[in-house]
DNA sequence: CTGAAAGCGCTTACAG
DNA sequence: CTGAAAGCGCTTACAG
């Protein structure tokens, strides 16, 4: 590999001078550049990242974690970090816990050790709060991305009570009452945030306890055995949110086996849908989320933390649109 | 920072023993081991992942450059290849070039400089092959995903030609004869394939040239415009064969907005279709690509060159599976 | 069984 | 306007 000593050498100057060229940080006579320049082009030499993080310790590289990259929403998500990264000049570290928390912890020791300038993560299900702890006695920034706590980081995700607020009184206005929230693991922040809304929503709108059907549990046998239970009862639910893809994709599954017609025998809606819902018939009801956005804003918040860190974190919240259509009784195109 | 020369003077001994017991690289008695270790713990000590891969040249992390992050298809490759990475110890540098080729180039370099110790490329689409001359003359390993080529280097891909074949043969079997060919831009590798696949079937079949019906376009405007022209005539195809999950969306809903029956005015195929492809009515049948399995094989012909570069470069073509349902006619649940 | 020292390829005060 | 030299934090022959 060329170095900066050939180069010199073959301009006939120090590496001092090479290295001011290559980085614009101190007057260079314009016949000095122009030998320097086309030594580097003669030797294509390229700079070695590693070496010049190491000697001004600085990576320009940013960690992401991501606790399922399957999920299309994720995948949103890290091309909207990728995108703003590269744009700075930022290289993007990625590994996925895949809701692993030992996985987790793995990833985050690795990328400290790569020294990235700072690290956005999407915490994993089970993850508890020492995995942040870290964090708090350490100078590499963290910024909170899609699963948020009570931590004082940056953080950034999206608005849940409000859509699943305006979902519950959609129905509950075209008369649904006993109504069925799958919300799966709610050790994860997003789906505790939407049971908590749901239940509020209930109790705001008077549905009594008995029709506030739920479906709660950490592992998808459980969640799986419980939607088909709701959905074989002879009191059936007339509507169903879903509180995620998976969960969706889970519960329609049921529906179709059941023969269930939507929205004739049950309404349905979803929060953070499928990629092309407007293909589905009927066409579903979906929350979506501005999942790029929040990862471009998880990637400048982080940038600009890594720029100033005496400033106080800042959490944002982004709002999703309701997306109506008709499993829930709204024509299609009749969207919010 | 803790360095080794904190630990080393904590636990009274020289910097080459503390890295000879985190390394294991030579045998250090047990109770100096045991001191080492202790300090270690004492000074939360972390290695520094840069300056160790600036001594030993190596990074311990490979890169990946997808030309367009967003299909599900390659959100499953991303997976593949970073799982299989993790569980080697070797960190992921993912970067996205959203099919422009100038991003592309971009990337390569970030990727190069940061000294990767090998990279995983699915080219844009208008990448020239320039972009590939420079790993000829280089010892950084090169690996091609998902969009082969002639070249002289690893890949791993999916066998285009074969599914779209049986696919062709399948819908003639059924008596359609004017069959539409969605392919778009054909200078995508696999889309040239595909489309390449469907003429030779085509021919094979006894299909009249007048019956062989495309649509390619390099802009996903003409493209759109030109699945609308073809599903507008007087003479529609009766059957449709969409080569990726883009242009399968863009076909449905041209099919939904001139409201065809699937598959009674028209059967419908795809080329590595939707995330929940059971969940549309009709149920679509589709060409399943081993997503996940193309990127873990990426990664492992990877690892496999960078341990030893000597070995003749190999490409591997994994076989997708054709999931036949209602949208061409077979009952749901006939899959092949 | 362990230590002293060179060197990976840069950046950046310091000096002129 | 430019150069000589220290040092970032490690690994690894070399020596004992």
């Amino acid at each position: 590999m060329t170095t900066m000593v050939k180069v010199a050498k073959l301009a006939g100057v120090s590496i001092s001078t090479v290295s001011h060229v290559l980085n614009g940080t101190r007057h260079v006579n314009d016949d000095t550049r122009q030998r320097v320049l086309k030594a580097i082009e003669e030797t294509s030499y390229r700079q070695d990242a590693l070496a010049r993080a190491m000697r001004r310790s600085r990576t320009d590289s940013i960690g992401l974690i991501v606790s399922d990259g399957g999920e299309p929403a994720f995948a949103e998500m890290i091309r909207g970090v990728e995108q703003t990264a590269a744009s700075q000049g930022i290289t993007l570290l990625l590994a996925n816990s895949a809701e692993d928390p030992q996985r987790e912890a793995r990833a985050v020791q690795a990328l400290l050790e790569r020294r990235v300038d700072g690290l956005i993560l999407a915490r994993a299900a089970g993850s508890g709060p020492n995995a942040l702890a870290e964090f708090a006695n350490q100078d590499t920034p963290l910024v909170l991305m899609d699963r948020l706590s009570e931590d004082p980081f940056d953080q950034v995700g999206v608005e849940n009570r409000g859509p699943i607020m305006e979902l519950v009184e959609h129905l509950v206005a075209q008369g649904h009452q006993r109504i069925l929230l799958i919300a799966g693991d709610t050790r994860v922040a997003t789906l505790r945030e939407r049971h908590e809304a749901f239940q509020e929503a209930m109790t705001t709108a008077g549905v009594p306890e008995a029709d506030r059907l739920t479906v709660l549990a950490a592992e998808p046998e459980e969640t799986d055995a419980g939607i088909a239970a709701a959905l074989s009862g002879t009191k059936l639910p007339t509507a169903v949110i879903a509180c995620s893809t998976v969960l969706a994709a889970a519960a329609l599954r049921h529906i179709q086996k059941r023969g269930l017609r939507m929205p004739e025998d049950i309404a349905f809606a979803a929060f953070d849908g499928f990629a092309y819902a407007d293909l589905f018939e009927p066409q579903l009801t979906t929350v979506r989320q501005p999942a790029f956005q929040v990862g471009a804003t998880a990637a400048e918040l982080l940038t600009k933390r890594i720029a100033d860190k005496s400033v106080e974190p800042s959490v944002v919240r982004l709002a999703p649109t309701i997306e109506y259509r008709a499993s829930t009784g709204a024509g299609p195109g009749s969207g919010s």
